[in-house]
DNA sequence: TTGAAAGCGCTAACAA
DNA sequence: TTGTTAGCGCTTTCAA
C-alpha cells in the first residue's frame, strides 16, 4: 500500500473526495435549484429552462462530476437502454465484425450492448436469452445455433428478438441475414465460369438439419447452371481448424480439385495454412475462395476472393428491427458482393 | 391498443392477461403473503421462510410467470450482475480474444458483460467509463488508450476498476498485464542471439507519452545484451494498415534490416501483406516476429514466432481483481511466453 | 419558468 | 416467521 487513507474525521481539512457519487440531489442544491429543473437541464426537456439557470446546473454537474445514474433512469422509464447479442464465438472474426458493428449501432442511440457467447451450444444460447431477457434489453439479437425446427417460438414476455446471420427464415422470428445461396453461387460461378475450373470442393459445417444449407444450394447450383455435377463436399467444424484439417483431407486425394470454396473466413485462415504447409502454391496448385469476407480476408496472402457480406448494414437493420418491434416471421434478406482478389487466379 | 383493460370491479371475471408484467406486489397478493416474502424466497434469504410459505410463493411466482425487475434490484443494491469492458477496438484479434477470455470468466461467476468500443479515443473511453459505472457495473475492466499522465484517477462513486493490457502501473489504479518489455526482449533476443541478425527494426504504435513503451524499452534492452546499437523504429498506427504501410517503408530503405519485430499480432498480419506483395520471402528475405500472440498468429504462413500474452490467465486475474475490490495502484503483471515458429527462421 | 412530490420495483432494517 | 416501510435516483405531472 503506498496511499494514505485520509483522516476520517477532520471536518475542516480539504474535502476528502465522497466515497459516493454525486446525485440529482446534491447538483439541485449546489445549482439552487430542484431536482426537476436539473432533469430538464440533463435531458434537454420535456420542460424548457432559462438559459441563466441552465448554465448554473451546468457548472454544477461539472464540478461535482456528476452523471445520471442509468439504472435509476431505467427503472423509471422501464427501460434498459441496452440491447443484448448473443454469438456463438466472439473470438471468430466474423462475429467479432458482428460485434462491433452491432455496438457501433447502438451506441448511437444511446444502448449498450451486453455480449453473450454461446460456445456454439444449443442450451446455453437458450438460458442466455432467457436471462438477457430478465434484463430487460430493449432488443435482442441472436446468431443461432439452432435450425428453425430447433428454435421454439419465442416464450410470452420474451423482448423483441431477432435472429442476425440468418440465411433463412425462422418462422415466429424476425431474421435478418445474407443471402448465403446467391453468395455461395457467386463466387463458385467465378471460379466455373471465369477460370474454367470443373471441379471444386466445398468445406462447410456439419449438417444438422433437415433442409440443404444455403451456401450448399448455391454451390450445388453453380454447377448445375455449367451444366456440371456438383464437386465434393467435405464437412468440419466452424473454425480454423476446421478448415486445415478440411484441407489436409483433401489435398490427399488421389484427384485433388482445382478448387476449393471455404464457407467462412475462419475456415480459410487454416485451409490457407494446410495449402502453404504442403508446400503448394495459391492460386497456381489450388484456388481458394470463401464466404464471409471480414477485413481478415483482405489480409491473407495472396488476398482472398470472397463473397462478402454487408455486415454494417445488416446490424443496423437488425437494431432498426429490434426497436421498432417489426413483424415477426419475416426475413430480410442482404445481397452479398462478390470481392475478387487473387486466391481465385485473377491477377 | 389492442389489448382490453380489465373492468376494474367484476371480481370473478376469468382474468385477462396483465398488460404488464407482474411485479413483486403482485405475486405478494397472489399468495397471501408480504412482499418481503417474496423477496425472501426469490433471493433465498435473508430471513428463512417457512417451507409452506414458500411453496405458495413459487406457485404465485409460476402462474404469474414473474421475473424479477432487474433494474429495480440493481437500484437498489446498487449492483447489476454485471461487469463492463471497454477495449479500444473489439474488432482487433487481441481485444476480441480478451473479450473471449472475460465473458468466459464472467459467466462462471453468473455475470454478465457489456461491451463498449472506446474506438482508440480518450474521451470515448472516458464518458464509457462513467456510463458504464453509472449502470453499477460490478466492476469494470478498461483497456485503456491513455497513458498515466492523462489518466485521472477516478472520480468518487466510480465502480471498482481495474485496467487490463495495462504494461505499468497506473497511480491510483489497479493494473494487469503482461511483462511486455521482457516479451519484446525475449522475441528480439532469439533473433539477434539465435540467428545473428545484427539490424532489427520495431514496428510500434506513436508514442503519445513521456516514457518509453515497454516494448520499446525490451526492444532496446536486448540490443544493449547483445552489444549492439539499437534498431530503427517505425511508429504507425495500430492496425492491419499501419503494419502494412509501416513495412512498405521499411522495405524502400536503402539499407533493408534482416527482420521487423511488430508489436501487435494486427500490425503483424499487415506487414506480411507487404512482404509478400513486394515479391519477398519470410523468413528468407526479411524475418518476421510479433508481439501478442492471439491464435492469429498460429495460422500466418509462415506461422509467425511470437511473445505470447497469458490472455486466458490475465482476464481472470482481473475479475477477481476487480470483484474482490483489491488494493488500488498495484501492478500484476504476467509472464510472457516465447513461441517459436517459422518467421524467426528456426526450421 | 420553476418547484413539489408521487411513484418505478425492489431490498432489508426494524417491528411484531 | 412474517409484515411494514423507508428509501435507491430518477422522470414527470401538477401546481405555483
Amino acid at each position: 500500500m503506498t496511499t494514505t487513507l485520509p483522516a476520517p474525521e477532520v471536518q475542516d481539512a480539504p474535502a476528502p473526495a465522497p466515497a459516493r457519487a454525486a446525485t440529482r440531489a446534491d447538483v439541485a442544491r449546489a445549482a439552487g435549484v430542484s431536482t426537476a429543473v436539473v432533469s430538464y437541464v440533463v435531458n434537454e426537456g420535456p420542460r424548457r429552462v432559462a438559459p441563466h439557470t441552465a448554465a448554473r446546473v451546468r457548472a454544477a454537474i461539472a464540478a461535482l462530476a456528476y452523471s445520471p445514474n442509468v439504472a435509476a433512469r431505467s427503472l423509471r422509464k422501464g427501460s434498459s437502454e441496452m440491447v443484448g447479442l448473443v454469438v456463438p464465438d466472439i473470438g471468430n472474426p466474423y462475429f467479432a465484425e458482428l460485434a462491433r458493428a452491432v455496438e457501433v449501432a447502438a451506441s448511437e442511440q444511446g444502448l449498450l450492448v451486453a455480449l453473450a457467447s454461446s460456445q456454439a451450444d444449443g442450451d446455453v444460447e437458450r438460458e442466455l436469452m432467457a436471462e438477457l431477457s430478465s434484463r430487460n434489453v430493449d432488443g435482442l439479437l441472436v446468431s443461432t445455433v439452432r435450425p428453425p425446427e430447433h428454435l421454439p417460438p419465442p416464450p410470452p414476455g420474451h423482448r423483441p428478438t431477432v435472429l442476425v446471420n440468418a440465411s433463412r427464415p425462422y418462422p415466429g422470428y424476425a431474421a435478418i441475414g445474407a443471402d448465403a445461396a446467391q453468395g455461395a453461387y457467386d463466387v463458385v460461378d467465378h471460379l466455373l465460369g471465369v477460370h474454367g475450373h470443373t471441379s471444386v470442393a466445398l468445406v462447410i459445417g456439419a449438417s444438422t438439419e433437415r433442409l440443404p444449407e444455403p451456401r450448399e444450394e448455391g454451390f450445388a447450383n453453380a454447377f448445375a447452371a455449367h451444366g456440371l455435377p456438383p464437386g465434393p463436399v467435405v464437412r468440419t467444424v466452424f473454425s480454423r481448424t476446421g478448415g486445415y484439417e478440411a484441407l489436409r483431407r483433401i489435398l490427399s486425394w488421389r484427384h485433388r480439385p482445382g478448387a476449393v470454396f471455404l464457407s467462412s473466413d475462419e475456415q480459410a485462415s487454416g485451409a490457407y495454412r494446410a495449402v502453404r504447409e504442403a508446400g503448394l502454391e495459391c492460386p497456381e496448385d489450388i484456388a481458394l475462395v470463401a464466404y464471409d469476407g471480414t477485413s481478415h480476408s483482405e489480409f491473407s496472402w495472396p488476398p482472398m476472393t470472397v463473397s462478402r457480406q454487408p455486415i454494417a448494414a445488416m446490424a443496423r437493420a437488425a437494431l432498426a428491427t429490434v426497436l421498432g418491434s417489426s413483424p415477426v416471421g419475416n426475413h430480410q434478406e442482404f445481397a452479398t458482393e462478390l470481392v475478387v482478389r487473387r486466391s481465385c487466379g485473377c491477377p
